[in-house]
DNA sequence: ATTATATATGTTATATTATAACACTTTGTT
DNA sequence: AACAAAGTGTTATAATATAACATATATAAT
């Protein structure tokens, strides 16, 4: 059983951010919605980001270069993520399709078995079609 | 039969650049590397490797911001492109997979049809690993 | 051939994204 | 208490990308 990760304040004050947000956020936007909380400089912002990260709770849209919140409870620690991106809004949804999971998880090409994965599909989403 | 399309000057240079490279390279790294031949300016970089782009003769490795040549040449204008990439060293390979392709073209989710995908993989090359 | 239209170029300036480096504090372990 | 590991605050700077404007070249109509 995984102990429940204790986050630290300024780890919590992102988190906070990225998970009330209704599509992704960039790093500077963050930082500009928690200067009242005391929060300064990109770094605060970029060294919560990147613990984040690294515990699985938010993902980044590496073609927009902003950050979604993990809503995957079953989303094997940022090791193997897909993302639908509406080319017109900003929507960003997480796929979780096991099926789709394993294939790509069990893909490997000459010989080279691969540790991690990031799938971006683009389209138009519901609304904006 | 589609005409073989004519690249302007500065387009030709950058992707000369690109296809002698052995891995992928950044838009500044090119920037320097054509200075000589009269190219002063980042703009004058980005407008051609958003025109090469558009033509499917190069792609954008999202998680490196940098630009490698296409040697696909079924590869669908950069509609689907799958990459392997080293942790270790620099190596980026284009993945070429018809079954792989087709089953990521044909992939859909909550009635979204999605028009393009990209897919990177990480992990260790065979020297690296 | 002349006009129109789209595409490409050159240039300066600026916006956006991300990291380096250093001093200090808090938290967890032995 | 002593140590190590992780987190914080801060200043400065690096790296990536776009805006805006003036001009030039190519393509296609008339
Ligand atoms: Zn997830
Ligand atoms: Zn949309
Ligand atoms: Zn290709
Ligand atoms: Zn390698």
């Amino acid at each position: 059983m995984t102990q429940a990760q204790i986050l630290s304040k300024n780890q919590q004050i992102v988190l906070d951010i990225i998970e009330k947000a209704r599509g992704p956020l960039k790093a500077y936007s963050i930082l500009f919605n928690v200067q009242k909380k005391g929060i300064n400089a990109p770094q605060q912002i970029y060294r919560a980001l990147d613990k984040l990260i690294k515990l699985g709770k938010i993902h980044k849209i590496e073609s927009k270069n902003a950050f979604v919140a993990c809503r995957n409870t079953d989303c094997e620690i940022s090791k193997a993520t897909a993302f639908s991106i509406c080319e017109n809004c900003e929507m960003v949804d997480e796929i979780s399709d096991t099926k789709l999971s394993k294939y790509l998880t069990s893909f490997n090409k000459k010989g080279m078995k691969f540790k991690r994965f990031n799938l971006e599909f683009f389209g138009l989403c519901k609304k904006c079609k």
